[in-house]
RNA sequence: GAUCGCUUAGCUCAGCUGGUAGAGCAACGCCCUUUUAAGGCGUGGGUCCUGGGUUCGAACCCCAGAGCGAUCACCA
């Protein structure tokens, strides 16, 4: 808390003081019957209309304009803000005027909860107002809000915003302050929860069940990520936040679930930027007896699916740019796309040649990289930047897989598929590996990656190897990151945007 | 982690070659019964991000640091 108070602070602190010697509780406990929300009566009352005789709303005043005997206020609820009238001897019918000339004018600020109780009319500019017959002090705001005003402006019919709370520190740092003063932003948490909501709904209604593994895991696994450390002081032993769940649902898989998915959190400790938060949202899934076309046929009715129950329609702008969500999608093999963007023919090539096609290129690489990384490499800057429509690349070298199952016929490469749209990653499947001998190899490949000083291999996990010689079906499994999907489908170019409170450094001064 | 940029009143921002800080909105006071970022008149409000330095004098110049943003690298 800042030891010294600003003017409209100490004022606001006052007008606190005085209402309590009126009497009038600035902080009441009981409940406030509201009957309506703002936005409701906007649009469904009509002058002479039925059933707006008496309606009780609540919520902050954003504004007062106050002429003498009479005033007009702007309530602001969680649907949005509708304007009041408020004329003195209404809400004080008696000789004691106190209600209207102290307690309205004076001692109610911008940002105080208040409740109303009146009619809804339509004043002669138009505007639908409720009058107010009796007003109540329901939260006392002791810090003034930061003010934004937006007028239509009458030649262009464009909405102007003044002094409008743009500061990006502020925004995510006060983010109640960003969605009291912002309405825009919202919506971006709005469509994140349909989104969520949609997905649940898409794969309860398939018989799949939703479940919950470890958030702590004694081993870290499925997925190539540093993760955070922890510790247990009971047990007295060293526990990492999950980088993925996959291993654990795939065990729920050999326990015998046909399908199972979880939504939630993942942590990664690592670098942060407008696509990256250190702990994100993940959806995965595993459906036994399936392969990575199912899936493909899955996700592409999955994303469609959401897309129009949130948009209406197949199409979403991002950038400025038209991406249709139509399908089917296009599939890609990694190998046949890095031949048509970069011209190059790179199968069966060894380490050499490929670091010679990454000279040719002009692509930077660190010589220590092997196979996967150098073919990834030039995927990533020759033929990602052209991923603008959805694109499932398929076919990934068995380098950067080690829990696909190798492919049916292509040598050298596994059953995955990358799905991208607006040239980023959405999604991440396979034909999941589920022989175990071939397994427990993978992991020894990690575990040598590991000595050679790759901090992202992945951890040997026994238990998992065991679990897969009891036998595991064939199984699809299926990785997609909410957080970018949301990013997606509310046109916001960073992860800020759609996450409440996005990691930020420690304030210095509060 | 690297490079560049930003940080001044509650909010949005001015502030010239260094001369002791300003506007609009918000706040406070007065006028005003259907207004529309209401209007009119008046008043108050500042750790100029922090800490050093140069100078008679620093919001401004120099050094160090912090926070945020943009671009790049790693990753979803």
């Amino acid at each position: 808390m800042q030891n010294t108070l600003s003017e409209q602070e100490l004022i606001r602190r006052e007008s606190l003081q005085k209402l309590r010697e009126l009497n009038i509780d600035p902080y009441p406990a009981a409940l406030y019957p509201v009957s309506h929300l703002a936005a409701d009566i906007k649009t469904s009352y009509e002058d002479g209309a039925e059933g707006f005789e008496e309606v009780c709303l609540a919520g902050r005043l954003m504004m007062r304009r106050i002429m003498g005997k009479a005033s007009f206020a702007e309530l602001l609820d969680s649907s949005g803000r509708i304007q009041l009238y408020i004329s003195r001897d209404d809400i004080s019918p008696d000789e004691d005027k106190s209600l209207y000339n102290t307690v309205f004018k004076k001692l109610l600020d911008i940002g105080d909860f208040i409740g109303v109780k009146g009619f809804v009319f339509t004043t002669r500019v138009g505007e639908t107002t409720v009058h107010v017959k009796e007003l109540t002090v329901l939260s006392k705001s002791i810090k003034p809000l930061p003010i934004v005003k937006t007028r239509i402006d009458e030649e262009t019919g464009q909405e102007v915003t003044y002094d409008a709370f743009t500061d990006p520190e502020l925004r995510y740092r006060q983010r109640y302050l960003d969605l009291v003063v912002n309405p825009n932003v919202k919506q971006h948490f709005t469509i994140r929860s349909q989104v969520i909501r949609e997905m649940r709904k898409f794969f309860d209604d398939r018989g799949w069940m939703e479940v919950e593994t470890p958030v702590l895991q004694p081993v870290h696994g499925g997925a190539a990520a540093r993760p955070f450390t922890t510790h247990h002081n009971a047990l007295d032993m060293p526990l990492f936040m999950r980088i993925a769940n996959e291993l654990y649902l795939k065990r729920l898989i050999v326990g015998g679930y046909d399908g199972v998915y979880e939504i939630g959190k993942m942590f990664r400790n690592e670098g942060m930027d407008r696509t990256h938060n250190p702990e994100f949202t993940a959806l995965e899934i595993y459906v036994a007896y399936k392969d990575y076309f199912w899936m493909m046929e899955m996700v592409e009715q999955l994303i469609n699916a959401i897309c129009r129950q949130v948009t209406g329609g197949e199409n979403i702008e991002v950038g400025g740019e038209q991406i249709s969500l139509a399908m089917p999608f296009r599939r890609l093999p990694m190998l046949q796309g890095i031949e048509e963007y970069a011209g190059v023919n790179i199968k069966g090539m060894d380490i050499e040649a490929l670091l010679q096609v990454c000279q040719d290129l002009d692509i930077e690489v660190d010589p220590k990289y092997g196979k996967g990384k150098l073919i990834d490499a030039i995927f990533a800057a020759k033929v990602e930047p052209h991923l603008l429509q959805p694109t499932y690349i398929t076919d990934y070298p068995i380098e950067l897989s080690p829990l696909a199952k190798k492919h049916r016929t292509e040598e050298g490469l596994v059953e995955r598929y990358e799905l991208f749209i607006n040239r980023q990653e959405i999604a991440n499947a396979y034909s999941e590996l589920n022989d175990p001998i071939d397994q427990r190899e993978r992991f020894e490949d990690q575990l040598k990656l590991a000595a050679e000083g790759d901090d992202e291999a992945m951890a040997m996990d026994l238990d998992f190897v065991r679990a897969l010689e009891y036998g595991m079906p064939p199984t699809s499994g299926l990785g997609i990151g909410i957080d970018r999907l949301v990013m997606l489908l509310t046109n916001q170019t960073s992860i800020q945007e759609v996450i409440f409170f996005p990691q930020m450094k420690k304030e210095v001064r509060i």
